[in-house]
DNA sequence: TCTAGACTGTCAGCCCCTAT
DNA sequence: ATAGGGGCTGACAGTCTAGA
């Protein structure tokens, strides 16, 4: 609508778009407006927050490197998750020290000339990371590893993803895509894979409640306090491996220093249950079985594989 | 009893989804 | 292009039934 005036007050195109909705012939996506609020602060709890977006070169976190970094510092009710205010995005741009591909700079926009002889403040970004109680991320599991690589500040946060954390295919979303949620959620659009953009709009996300009425916030905040329990098949007998399998185990080859053997993740409170079963299925009742229990502070990132085996 | 066809279950391979 | 999970599909083996 860019260049089209329109005579009355600023929302005539709203109430244009809610004449074309309440046709029930056409559905409106607005374009998405960041909030600075979402709740009433009434002076409970909070915790601050990050959500984090980083641009790269490319999917491979040994060979790649950060081209943008967006952080996006938000507040939230310790109790219920409830999204009390968002703060201004911190973007920085680097120089990874090589042509930006070609079609990094078509998905995001991102040119050799934005980014030449830039540094991301290091300072700055450390300050952001301490003062974070919660990093979020949609696909923390892309963003944690580059992020822990480049600012060890980021190692020891607490991370949570906003894609697998919440409940979005039980809530009758087809897809996990930011812009795509953000569309059926919301009804909104936005630029998508711009990190300012992408942050804010991942806010918005977990501030909008899902059909439930739950806060998708709250669905994550439930879930990320939650250990998680990897319990290793330790020397199972190879003839066992089907079985293994079928009960969902997976196969570690001890590639890049990682354990090597068949193992499960599982809530800490079903692992007893599953060591259990391995005892008197794989072991012949003995305790045969290892286990490793993490959470949030190791969540997502690389160093999950060192984390050490629960005593015996 | 043998054969052909239909049906079922399993498994490997392939593709898609997410992030850039 | 990477990694990991999930789902779909085709190939294949095994079983069952009808007909000769």
């Amino acid at each position: 609508m860019a260049g089209v005036t329109l005579p009355g007050p600023d929302n005539a195109l709203d109430r244009i778009a809610d004449v074309l909705r309440s046709t029930g012939q056409y559905r409106v996506l607005a374009r998405f407006r960041p909030r600075e609020q979402y709740a009433e602060d009434g002076g409970q709890p909070k915790v601050r927050a990050l959500f984090a977006d980083v641009e790269t070169t490319g999917l491979d976190v040994e060979q790649d490197r950060i081209i943008q970094l967006a952080l996006v510092p938000f507040e939230y009710a310790a109790e219920d998750g409830a999204i009390v205010r968002v703060h201004e995005p911190w973007v920085g741009f680097e120089d990874p020290g090589r042509p930006v591909p070609a079609e990094i700079t078509a998905l995001t926009g991102i040119r050799d000339a934005d980014v030449a002889g830039r540094c991301l403040d290091d300072a700055a970004v450390a300050a952001h990371a301490a003062s974070a109680g919660l990093v979020v991320a949609h696909n923390a599991a892309f963003d944690r590893p580059f992020l822990e690589r480049r600012f060890a500040a980021f190692a020891d946060r607490p991370w949570a993803c906003s894609m697998a954390e919440v409940p979005w295919a039980a809530s009758g979303f087809s897809s996990a895509k930011l812009e795509f949620l953000l569309w059926k959620s919301c009804g909104e659009f936005f630029d998508g894979h711009r990190a300012d953009e992408d942050c804010r709009a991942g806010v918005h996300l977990l501030a909008t409640p899902l059909p439930s009425g739950e806060l998708p916030m709250s669905a994550l905040l439930r879930s990320c306090r939650r250990r998680t329990a990897r319990v290793w098949a330790a020397d199972a007998p190879f003839r066992h491996k089907d079985a293994l399998r079928a009960r969902g185990y997976r196969w570690s080859g001890g590639e890049r220093g990682r354990l090597r053997g068949w193992y499960l993740d599982a809530d800490e409170a079903a692992a007893a249950a599953e060591c259990r079963w391995l005892e008197e299925r794989i072991y012949g009742g003995r305790p045969g079985w290892d286990r490793q229990t993490y959470g949030a502070r190791v969540r997502y990132s690389d160093r999950v594989w060192a984390v050490p085996l629960d005593p015996r």
